[in-house]
DNA sequence: ATATTCATCGAAAACGTTTTCGTGTTAACA
DNA sequence: TGTTAACACGAAAACGTTTTCGATGAATAT
């Protein structure tokens, strides 16, 4: 085994000093041709590569990213990731990912534990818990110690950063008027709880495509999902959930659903009753997952567009750090970074599928 | 905005010495009580945390492991990375991760940039592209330079290091075996080609079971997918091929798919020709993934128990990282690390659902 | 001949830690 | 009083880089 080389042991190997060395890889034209040639071979000989770790002390960066997110074994995030990933490296960086688990304590344990200088910016989405408790502090702590972050999907106003969101509301009031051109009389909404602002934008916009079309709500027609609990593991709860849902409310011809889970499983429970889709009932979800694609009949749903979420989030991170940089030789004594915040809104679209006529 | 406040710092602002602090915060006893107090405190009120660079420099080592995956937006390798991460956190560690996007180009890169110091070790599948060069200096290259690996799933005989794999082969089996026990009698199989060794692996499996059981195999009834294209953008050819190899096998009565997309999609192709599920034909896949749980009928399938393959690998790794450390006080001459690797097998468990009788 | 410019290289600082080894002071001992 | 031990702290090295600033010698110019 042959540990790696450094710059001091080529030095000492070909009797220069270290900084002849570095200087000769660096192709400076202090060094003279000979030295350089006799250098580079030698260092190309035995595979040198600069240690990242130094080059990270010295330089005061890391080029790496922090991603921290509440679930990976979940497509919209690791659509996200993989668009994050593909522009950091594209651009020279690296991501490093934690994860929530939709927890308070193990956001704030990851974020220090990142923040201790192991990245040099964040692209996160908020835990659920952390959303409930409305507490934040942690985030305007590491952007004050001039880690810059950015927000996405599940942000919040309380924090000043980037933000890169889909318009859960105008997606929603499409998928809606969607159903409501398709002749649709009794349109239902399943939806999460309030706190959720995913939740209750598409929530929301359900609301204001009924309204702008005349047609009067009925509370009747919406269901609410209590997910504290996960609900990945609780399908049965879901169903028998939907199922009443449906049996009380017989006359549902149409159907919205937040995420494609609940559609999907909508979808189940429908055939159970003996509804054929999309010919009793039409049915189009959110987030345009393997479940929609592959499922039977194959789902109409809103596309959030997970990786364009990520490349533009990495780009405005990494935007910013650069300009971080250049901030650096400037001698005005009280250099703030700049306050001047970007909200990016990736617009959603309809991926018309057989769920709907 | 603060920065982030450095050892220097505090020792100047309190007038001692930075030795004085670093003992003084790791609670040294040859500080006195008067001014460890004092340290501590001035610490705390600002929120001191020790650079992780500064550490990683010093002790040679990092404490983030690498992962490096084909693809990322896939259920079996984000359970894995879910698994590894768990434990790597339990354990202190952090995970930094690499898309290969199936690659043999991008995996030399992600490696070469990883191993440059931001690593200790790492976990990775390998690529598809890779597999087919069968090319494998970059991993021995790294295991060269100290840099320990842990393979899981996609492992290759041609590299020394520890492995993490599912027993492809005896799922398998298993899956066959209770198509046959469900008095299947012309039991089909889709399939990968063969370079991919899970694939072969599981062809394997079915050939085995049918052989063990009396059952002369086919060859008419084995379909074998060319997906170097990416075939989730192709669903359709997937179901064109399927669909003609239904219709020239009429007499299929169960079948066996090496993943969840190859089953589902024979499952929809398989109604679409008029066929119901589980009566006139019963199906069986391999990973439990969102698609086996939620489609309908729901899949019948062979659990690779992905999160703990994540585990195991991560336990794996950690377990040889620390053991190298321990060798460090020796005064042993050629210190070559140990060389005897393990390959763990996780056992499969077939889930039983409503594809199957 | 002296002064000046290049060309080529090395020493040292810096990034933020930890740790080893001194060193000075004070108190206890002979 | 002189020796010793304990105590409290600081200086410096080390991890692996890059970069600034000199330094040396030779070559050129005057």
């Amino acid at each position: 085994m042959k540990r790696k080389i450094t710059l001091k042991q080529i030095a000492k190997e070909l009797d220069v000093s270290v900084s002849t060395v570095s200087k000769a890889l660096s192709d400076s034209k202090e060094i003279s041709e000979d030295t350089k040639q006799k250098i580079q071979a030698f260092a190309k000989l035995y595979n040198y590569r600069p240690n990242n770790i130094a080059l990270s002390l010295k330089n005061r960066k890391t080029k790496t990213i922090g991603i921290l997110i509440p679930e990976i074994v979940h497509h919209f995030f690791s659509t996200v990731i993989r668009g994050i990933e593909r522009v950091a490296n594209r651009r020279g960086y690296n991501v490093i990912v934690g994860l929530s688990n939709e927890s308070f304590t193990k956001e704030i344990i990851n974020m220090e534990m990142l923040a201790g200088g192991s990245i040099d910016g964040f692209i996160l989405s908020i835990s659920k818990e952390t959303m409930l408790k409305q507490d934040y502090h942690h985030f305007n702590a590491t952007i004050d110690q001039g880690i810059p972050i950015v927000m996405f999907d599940r942000v919040v106003d309380e924090v000043d950063c980037d933000k890169v969101i889909v318009d859960d509301f105008k997606g929603a009031v499409k998928a809606t008027e969607k159903l409501i051109v398709n002749k649709c009389k009794n349109i239902a909404l399943i939806t999460t709880m309030d706190y959720i602002s995913v939740g209750r934008l598409r929530t929301q916009g359900y609301l204001e495509a009924l309204k702008s079309n005349n047609i009067e709500a009925n509370p009747n027609l919406i269901l609410k999902i209590d997910d504290t609990l996960d609900v990945e593991n609780h399908i049965e709860v879901l169903e028998n959930e939907i199922e009443q849902f449906f049996k009380t409310n017989p006359k549902i011809d149409g159907l919205f659903a937040v995420n494609e889970l609940y559609a999907v499983t909508a979808m189940k429970v429908a055939r159970k009753l003996g509804l054929s889709i999309p010919e009793d009932m039409q049915v189009i979800g959110f987030t345009d997952g393997v479940l929609s694609k592959h499922a039977t009949p194959s789902l109409t749903t809103v596309s959030q567009h997970g990786q364009k979420i990520g490349e533009q989030s990495a780009n405005l991170l990494i935007d910013r750090l650069e300009a971080m940089d250049y901030d650096k030789p400037s001698y005005l004594a009280n250099n703030e970074p700049k306050k001047d915040f970007i909200k990016l809104v990736i617009e959603t679209e309809i991926i018309e599928r057989e769920s709907t006529k």
